[in-house]
RNA sequence: GGGGAGGUAGCUCAGCUGGUUAGAGCAGGGGACUCAUAAUCCCUGGGUCGCGGGUUCGAGCCCCGCCCUCCCUACCA
């Protein structure tokens, strides 16, 4: 582990993409992981951000005739940071690649490659699109047919292609071949999951060429510090942005602080730039691996009414809309195995939305709470005996806190999610067993009622806190509606490996029914 | 071609290094209850575990072959 801060990022999404669902998930697991960690009472620090440089970036401002700046700072401040409030992300950091800080970072992690004879001159050949102003890789031409016959055409849109050399730096990452073998060796977690792992494993152990690491035909990128005529290759630049926001090469103390990343989320499509480009720079600038990558899988869409097209013409606010942010971050999480490719329909979320958020979960919080406004007058009352029934809760509590937080350490909040789950259900059914509105009815037992309320009332607090790092805001009211602030402070400040201890909630906290904390959405969308 | 992952109840998925009658959630069916968001609780349905062989006292989990789906096999991010 780094030695104080547990340090989570997220890819930096490219501009010129508008966020998904996919953007969406891959940034609320990061967020719903750091949140818990920070409930843990670890120094915590998530980083996503923008990669705003590269040549598509530079044609698409063109076309709508504004600098490539102008056209950057629309799409960040109109699609990608609005995307973090709408599903609610408490990151602590946020980079663009355009800032100075990373361009001075940068240009100064390209001078420790430059000194330790990392990158060097070189050629690069291949097929050139003047059509479409890029090369094309070998597998993507094709010979011409009818007017481009004797030509070579690419694939991707027919342009003809000639072959061309131009002079680049490159970076040696052939040397790294057996280096990054041992280090997948000796850290069998470095990449997660282990499909993917056995993957790159394959792809590195068949050999590793050097890396062509600067382009010199346009200029919206960073200038490579000794050559002013080459900008660094936008996805060497991009991945620096984990050691630049972190103050490489501007703020040593930070840097320290916080570097190397405890994990980097990535899709599975990325995972060979994060987890065998990336440690080799790294390797060869003289600075830590981080500790892990995390590739998570494909959202496939089942059925067809989801969408028009494809689940990635989703955006996340069409969602959010209709179910809320809580929900939002709670399916992804829940309904997805982290790490494999996994189904979601808009049914199912519907359905899940009411069996497990409305009916299990919402409904619970509001027969607590109308029951001690009714019986109670909304004074929390003190517990008496502890029977058999108030123990096996007790005891579920703590098992099942012990097996979400294992489950979290093990980057599945699927897991952890189903493991509280088991705390809704076991609540549900010990109020239905013990049957507080008969037990109400006899006058003599009114101790016998108290102890079941708020036995129940504390079940709540506890779901209450291991929640708030997945649905912050439904945890919020709930937290509210317990009455729990004035004696146990801040929500967010409750600690995971404090909260199975029983009886936090004092006598004659004040209690309120919410409004229901997850709606029944009846019209169905769309 | 080489490599990786997967094909388990209507749906989405669990099934660790092989071991009693293959599981969960949802959907469906029946019942109980009324505090609650027409909610909750209990019971229930029997799926050739892709196909065919094999190893074993015993295989969904091991081996061989085959079928199907998806992914990787580098410079678009």
């Amino acid at each position: 582990m780094s030695d104080s801060t547990f340090y989570v990022t997220t890819p930096i999404y490219y501009v010129n993409d508008a966020p998904h669902i996919g953007h969406g998930y891959t940034t609320v697991m990061g967020d719903i992981i750091t949140r818990w960690h920070r409930q843990r009472g670890e120094s915590v620090w998530y980083l996503t951000g923008t990669d705003e440089h590269g040549q598509k970036v530079l044609r698409k401002a063109d076309q709508n005739g504004v600098s490539p700046q102008e056209w950057v700072d629309k799409l960040v401040e109109e699609e990608w940071k609005p995307l973090l409030e709408t599903i609610d992300i408490a990151n602590d950091d946020y980079i663009r690649t355009t800032e100075q800080r990373h361009l001075d970072g940068a240009k100064a992690f390209w001078q420790a490659l430059y000194e330790r004879d990392a990158v060097y001159k070189g050629s690069f050949s291949g097929y050139y699109s003047v059509g479409a102003e890029e090369f094309v890789g070998d597998d993507d031409v094709a010979d011409g047919e009818g007017d481009d016959e004797g030509f070579k055409v690419s694939k991707l849109d027919g342009s003809r292609v000639e072959h061309m050399t131009e002079e680049n730096y490159f970076f040696r990452l052939s040397d790294y071949q057996q280096k990054l073998l041992d280090f997948y060796d000796a850290n069998p977690d470095f990449i997660q999951p282990e499909s993917v792992r056995n993957e790159l494993i394959s792809f590195v152990s068949r050999g590793l060429r050097d890396l062509s690491i600067s382009r010199s035909t346009f200029d919206w990128g960073i200038q490579v510090p000794w050559d002013d005529k080459h900008v660094m290759y936008v996805w060497i630049e991009a991945l620096l942005n984990y050691v630049t926001a972190a103050g490489y090469g501007v703020d040593d103390e930070r840097f320290k602080e916080l570097w190397p990343a405890n994990i980097h989320i990535v899709g599975k499509d990325i995972a060979r730039f994060h987890a065998v480009i990336w440690p080799a720079m790294l390797m060869a600038a003289g600075q830590p691996v981080p500790h892990q990558v995390f590739a998570h899988g494909w959202i496939l869409v089942g059925g067809q009414k989801m969408s028009k097209s494809k689940a990635n013409g989703i955006r996340p606010d069409e969602i959010v809309d209709t179910f809320g942010s809580d929900a939002y971050r709670y399916y992804f999480a829940r309904a997805l195995t982290f790490g494999s490719d996994g189904s979601i329909s808009w049914e199912d979320m519907h359905a899940r939305y009411h069996a497990e958020l409305a009916n299990g979960f919402g409904n619970l919080a509001s027969r607590v709470a109308a029951m001690i406004g009714k019986y109670f007058g909304g004074v929390l009352p003190a517990a008496g005996e502890t029977t058999a029934a108030e123990q096996k809760v007790i005891d579920l509590v703590a098992e099942t806190v012990a097996e979400a937080d294992a489950a979290i350490e093990a980057v599945a909040p699927q897991d952890a999610l189903s493991a509280v789950w088991r705390i809704v259900d076991e609540l549900n059914g010990y109020l239905t067993e013990q049957a507080p509105w008969q037990v109400a009815k006899d006058e003599s037992a009114g101790d016998r009622l108290a102890t079941i309320l708020a036995t129940a009332a504390e079940g709540l607090r506890v779901l209450a806190v291991l929640l708030n790092p997945v649905m912050p805001k439904a945890s919020a009211v709930l937290w509210g509606s317990l009455g729990a602030e004035p004696t146990l402070g801040a929500l967010a400040d409750q600690r995971i490996d404090a909260v199975a201890a029983w009886s936090q909630l004092p006598a004659g906290a004040t209690i309120t029914k919410p409004a229901s904390l997850f709606p029944r959405i009846e019209a169905a969308a769309e």
